[in-house]
RNA sequence: GGAGAGGUGCCGGAGUGGUUGAACGGGCGCGACUGGAAAUCGCGUAACGGGGGUCAACCUCGUUCGAGGGUUCGAAUCCCUCCCUCUCCGCCA
């Protein structure tokens, strides 16, 4: 959710953020600012009426008090009542409406949120190509049953895959707690506020789950579950970093016939997401620490990528800029996003009422980041693609042997 | 799933229709006392919204006693719906 005293008093600069998403939320600044001078004004009426009314009840208070009669003031009284009532209920009204708008309008952009999506860098070889990740897995990863199971795209993960995920998210975790993140298993079921909070709603509704007996809802991320994690708290120690592990689920819906081989799209995978709550000011900076720690993952994990600047009119409702991080997939001869960084400044933050006390100050909204660690999915078939051998078995990066894994991965072919 | 109890400020805990933003205690802050400290005493201790303003640490009005509705001249106090917590039984990983 966006400042509303921001916007009344930079209302221009608001719209030409805006105007940049390319998506007709510029447009409705105006109503939005024409509501607010009606919520204002009403607001006005309204409270002056109630001021009346308490002052008139102490004085009956006073008066009982003192034994007296006071029934013709109460007479009296009724009218103001009704008044208030009244005012009271136009006063809502415009609020609604007006906070209703204000809910619906994504983020500002980042100026530095690029117009196209733009390579800032790439780093390792990526020329190779070859068998891809189902060729390579054979049954270990197991499309069919998955399908026999829960319909398409869903698979099952056997054998050395299944313990490659335990190996590839315990070492992350390590990794995150020595750059400060606490390890976190959230809940996945949520809450429609949930949602709302972070934004994905009302945006991306055709790609959630929903349980309409219990009214909840699967998260698509656990960053739903990260950001609520202090919502409505005034918090203490910023920054405050939280390495989240859960499966995640998405309908995929608009999806139909992308993506349909493999692992790469699949409705339910496991995640480790990065999570920061940090000041304002510090968000820029945040935002380049959590890309690079998806960097240093990638590098360590052997797999070529390149780190793409995000068009500012791709951008989710809550993000002002995104990066992503494409690895380079042999199997498909091409780079495909294998993570993703966000700085969502205070939409979230705000829109969930999660703030901080800045030194002796009054608290304020503070800013919430997230970012990829290891998608397990997609890193697997990184894994297998980028460390095929001739013979089909799989080289393992050195830095998982540490964690259990074995040197390489045998063959499937056969 | 069944049966009860309850949700009040930073914390504990009063309060069942009328000057209650909220007794009392604790914590915390400032001050006094002290060589210093403890103890003691005094004062203070929210957030949000509107309006004003030398746009600020200020003034003013309003809102907030789990959330949302309702009754009433007036509600923390009465009614309804929802959320949450606790206890007992059942069930279960």
């Amino acid at each position: 959710m966006l400042d509303l005293k921001l916007i009344r008093r930079d209302p221009d600069g608001v719209r030409a953020s805006l105007a940049r998403r390319g998506d007709g939320s510029a447009e409705r600044l105006d109503d939005l600012l024409r509501l607010d001078e009606e919520w204002r004004s009403a607001t006005a009426t309204a409270e002056a009426e109630r001021a009346r009314q308490k002052a008139a009840g102490e004085q009956i208070a006073a008066a009982k008090g003192k034994g007296e009669d006071a029934s013709a003031a109460i007479a009296e009284m009724k009218a103001v009542a009704d008044r208030v009532k009244e005012q009271t209920a136009r006063a809502k009204a415009a609020e609604d409406e007006l906070q209703g708008l204000l809910r619906s309008l994504p983020n500002l952009t980042d100026p530095t949120a690029a117009p196209q999506d733009t390579v800032v860098r790439e780093w390792g070889e990526a020329t190779k190509t070859g068998r891809d990740h189902l060729e390579l897995a054979g049954e270990r990863i197991d499309m069919e049953r998955g399908a026999r199971l829960s319909g398409s795209r869903f698979a099952y993960l056997r054998g050395d895959l299944a313990r490659l995920e335990l190996t590839l998210v315990s070492w992350a975790l390590d990794k995150l707690a020595g750059h400060g993140f606490e390890a976190v298993v959230p809940p996945v079921l949520v809450r429609e506020e949930a949602l709302y909070g972070t934004g994905f709603l009302p945006d991306t509704e055709q790609q959630i789950y929903h349980l309409p007996a219990d009214d909840l809802y699967l998260v698509g991320t656990s960053e739903v579950a990260l950001a609520s994690l202090h919502a409505g708290e005034i918090v203490e120690g910023l920054p405050l970093r939280y390495a989240g592990f859960s499966p995640c689920f998405r309908r995929e819906a608009g999806a139909a016939g992308k993506d349909t081989r493999g692992i790469f799209r699949v409705h339910q995978f496991d995640k480790v997401e990065m999570f920061s709550f940090v000041e304002p000011s510090a968000s820029a900076d945040e935002h380049e620490r959590i890309l690079s720690i998806e960097e240093e993952i990638l590098q360590e994990l052997e797999v070529p990528y390149r780190v793409v600047n995000i068009a500012v009119d791709d951008l989710g409702a809550s993000a002002a800029k995104k990066f992503d991080c494409e690895a380079w997939l042999p199997g498909q001869g091409r780079y495909r996003e294998l993570t993703s960084c966000s700085n969502t400044t205070d939409y979230q933050a705000r829109r969930l009422d999660i703030r901080f006390r800045p030194d002796g100050g009054k608290p304020e909204t503070l800013h919430t980041l997230n970012g990829t660690a290891v998608a397990v999915q997609r890193t697997l078939i990184a894994l297998l693609e980028n460390g095929q051998q001739e013979d089909g078995s799989v080289a393992l990066p050195e830095v998982l042997r540490p964690y259990g894994a074995p040197s390489s991965l045998p063959s499937a072919l056969g």
